[in-house]
DNA sequence: CTGAAAGCGCTTACAG
DNA sequence: CTGAAAGCGCTTACAG
């Protein structure tokens, strides 16, 4: 069994005094090589790591970020908690997650927990409760206490602080006017998260796309079986040729209906949908979807955040960075 | 914006010493309730927070565990996680997340850095290339360092610690039992990952059910074309009846080949598979699926190595828990 | 170039 | 019941 070897007991080994070994190790210019050497090489040789907990005391910091994740189970957040680590090892910092499962409660709590001093900053995506009571107070205490507050994906929050979205408005953009360009102009929209920000962003590029004063063919609710029947109504009764899906559960649900409802899938109706690389390639059809670059997210997001830690980063000016989405088209829009 | 208030800037308002407000606030019974009650009224005015890294550093600890997974894309680990921070919540202990992308030298490198004193404990879930090439050196040397370490899920690795895993030999011993109970005798099993312990156990499972001698039928590869081809085989040449999955890709992958061979499911062919509810539940048709309780896996871990910090473990003697599985029959297994 | 001292923010034996 | 002192393991002005 190893046991950690302190500063003091180098010293003691090396006979000299506690400063000087911390020096040596620290490349100081004011220890001779001489010295330097010696107590390097006992260092390694006792395979001497400083203790992290007194390193940081000492330097009023922690070395580590917490990440504030709505949903683990969405593999979106999984990617860009992913993207988060990778960043992070760059920078020497260890990352402490903590998840919300959506709750507002749960998200005061935390917050309350990252003001005691445990993180340097803050990488956060507001619950959906959060985002629908509109209620942001917790956060703006983090602010108050000068913690550092980064916002990834969920970014449509009054905060002072950097942002990192994802461009949900040109994605939907970009899939209706692709639509058009092949001669599909009855184009509808399925949405089981209309309410939230991200959900309103993406109808929004769809609408932009869209001639004006064209009424909209939307199929949205955030219950299972309502969204359904409007689905149904959508592909069947109104018989649109397209369907853009804001989120995984409308995506999927949107296909299962067409192929209950004996609507071939491409030929028939053509779906453009968020659904993760993994899952949409797989399905059968395998379907269209808009590739988001999680990953970038959560790197982008970490970035920001070591920036602001390290001082490169102006006080008082945030910067909004949104990252690019482009269309993955398989199976469900062939032509 | 506030900043942080100390002990000592608490006493000097109260005219008392350091050490009366540190044992106030602890409730130390030295103290007398009159003064413990100033103290308290002022603390909580200030919003007074004890700084964590001071508190760690005295008590020689970090309250922090590290936990260590292959892939968080896998929406098995995702969930693990999860019950991991719930279960921490409970003990007041913080997660810091590593990933290690299934590879055996960044895990090398994260349990380098684990021994530096970052975190009381560890849970880990060893990467495929570090089963495969059974190196683990780097995970006695936590062990040598006294750090608790707990291994879930991949638990098939000689190391003095406790373990929590999944029940995967009787999960394929049920369906394969189930099968054979409702007629069906032609029964293969496709893998991804028979090379790792879990597709062993499971694939080890299915033999056992199976009558003594009967030569199994595999399709096992871990190149996409060549287990493509060897399912095609399967289902189309050999007639299977009924096939286990042990992982997401080959479910999923003999779904599509049924689909393109226009063998119907469940009619001509029964599947049932290692796949996230999330995903069984949407396909079409729906895959009958082992549910894991993942984020019992997780809580379970966590419970076992806080026990083992808190000194409620007999040192020397570890635990191995198997957590049963259940099978959720949907579409594919309708009769 | 080396070392004694102070201090990061706490806790806890010990003395009074 | 209260407080002075030591100490957790470091770093860093400052003196020599």
């Amino acid at each position: 069994m190893k046991t950690k070897i302190t500063l003091k007991e180098l010293s003691k080994l090396l006979n000299v005094s506690v400063s000087t070994v911390s020096k040596a190790l620290n490349d100081s210019p004011e220890i001779s090589p001489k010295t330097a050497e010696r107590v390097k090489e006992l260092a390694a040789l006792h395979n001497y790591k400083p203790n992290p907990v007194a390193v940081n005391l000492k330097k009023s910091k922690t070395g580590t970020i917490g990440v504030v994740i709505p949903n683990i189970s969405n593999s979106f957040f999984a990617r860009v908690l992913s993207g988060m680590e990778a960043e992070a090892q760059k920078h020497d910092l260890q990352v402490i997650t903590y998840i919300s499962n959506e709750s507002l409660d749960r998200e005061k709590q935390i917050c309350e927990l990252l003001t005691s001093g445990f993180v340097d900053g803050v990488l956060i995506a507001v619950s959906e409760e959060t985002q629908r009571k509109k209620e942001y107070d917790h956060l703006f205490n983090l602010v108050e206490y000068e913690i550092p507050v980064v916002l990834y994906d969920r970014i449509n929050v009054p905060l002072p602080a950097d942002k990192v979205g994802v461009d949900d408005e040109n994605s939907f953009y970009d899939a209706t006017k692709f639509f058009r360009a092949k001669g599909i102009h009855d184009i509808g929209v399925v949405s089981a998260i209309h309410h939230l920000g991200v959900g309103k962003s993406r109808i929004k590029g769809h609408e932009r796309a869209m001639p004006d004063g064209e009424e909209l063919k939307l199929a949205v609710s955030s219950k299972a079986d309502v969204l359904k029947q409007k689905i149904k109504d959508l592909i069947s009764t109104k018989k649109i040729e397209a369907l853009l899906c804001t989120d995984f559960e409308s995506a999927i649900m949107s296909a299962r209906i067409a192929y209950e409802e004996n609507i071939k899938i491409p030929e028939q109706l053509k779906i453009i949908g968020y659904i993760s690389k993994e899952v949409a390639e797989f399905l059968t059809p395998s379907i269209s979807y808009v590739e988001q670059h999680p990953q970038e997210v959560g790197e982008k997001a970490m970035q920001l955040l070591s920036d602001r830690l390290e001082g490169k980063a102006t006080a008082g000016r945030y910067s909004e960075k949104v990252i690019a989405t482009n269309l993955v088209h398989l199976e469900s829009t062939s032509f």
